[in-house]
Formats: structure tokens, sequence, C-alpha cells
DNA sequence: CTTTTGACAGCGT
DNA sequence: CACGCTGCCAAAA
């Protein structure tokens, strides 16, 4: 089982629309939590569930083993790229106001429901 | 309790 | 553009 800061940070990432894009740091940012490093741990043990692809490094780029495979998505939904990379400033997603207010709930929760002991039920109110 | 380890980020060289 | 360093946060050893 994951920890919840790993489920929003899927949660968020599953909101990323085809052709735009999220940094591991702007997850982080937009939940509050965590840190860039514990969404690129979330999405690792997530196993494809979610389109990581649309979660890249802030320069816009993937690591090694994923940036090749990474680049047949993007084309394909036409994600602005530039010289192979990501373009950041073309493709960030720009949540809107609809949008901010689930994350924001989603923030929300995420700080209610962390950091006390794993207990039985411990659940994330979805979106 | 301390150290190591990551799908990271930013800055200096 | 490429390294190299430091800062970062949480989980695992």
């Amino acid at each position: 089982m994951s920890t919840e800061f790993a489920q929003a940070a899927l949660l968020l990432a599953a909101r990323v629309p085809p052709g735009n894009v999220l940094s591991y740091g702007d997850i982080a940012e937009l939940l509050d939590a965590g840190g860039p490093r514990q969404v690129g741990a979330a999405l690792a043990h997530s196993a494809g569930t979610v389109p990581w692809w649309r979660i890249v490094r802030a320069d816009g780029t993937l690591p090694p083993p994923l940036h090749e495979s990474a680049l047949s998505h993007w084309q394909a939904e036409g994600t602005p790229l530039h010289r192979g990379r990501v373009s950041m400033a073309a493709a960030r997603w720009q949540p809107l106001d609809a949008d901010f207010a689930a994350i924001d709930a989603l923030a929300a929760a995420l700080r209610t429901t962390a950091r006390r002991a794993p207990g039985p039920n411990r659940r994330m109110p979805l979106l």
C-alpha cells in the first residue's frame, strides 16, 4: 500500500490533460507537501497506472530509460517539444479555477490524513 | 538514532 | 551544454 502523499500525487498526475505536463516539483508544490523526489518515488512505484510521461523534470526531460519511450507519447499527444525535450513554457499545464478547487481539496485532505500512524482506516477522499 | 538512497531542483563553474 | 555541489524530503537500511 502506498502512502497518502503517493496517492495524492498520482491522482493529481492523472488530472494532467494530454498534450500538457507538470514537473515533479510542480506536483509537490500544488499539493503543498513533500518534495520533487517524493513525487518521483510515487511514480516509480506506480508502475504504469498513470500517464507517467506527463510528469517530467523541471528542464523538460526524463531520466535515461524513460525519455526515449516518452517521446512517442509526446508526439502522439502533440506535446510542445523543443529539440527532443518538452518545452515547459508551452506545455506546462495551467489548471483552471475548477481544477484548482479540486487540487486544493486534495491538498487539504492530504494535510489532515497524513502524518499520523498508519491506522487500519486511512482513506484518501477521492476526487 | 544515523546513514544512504532516489523517475528532483537550482546555481555556479 | 555538461558536470559538480548543495539543498531537499521521506522511506528504507
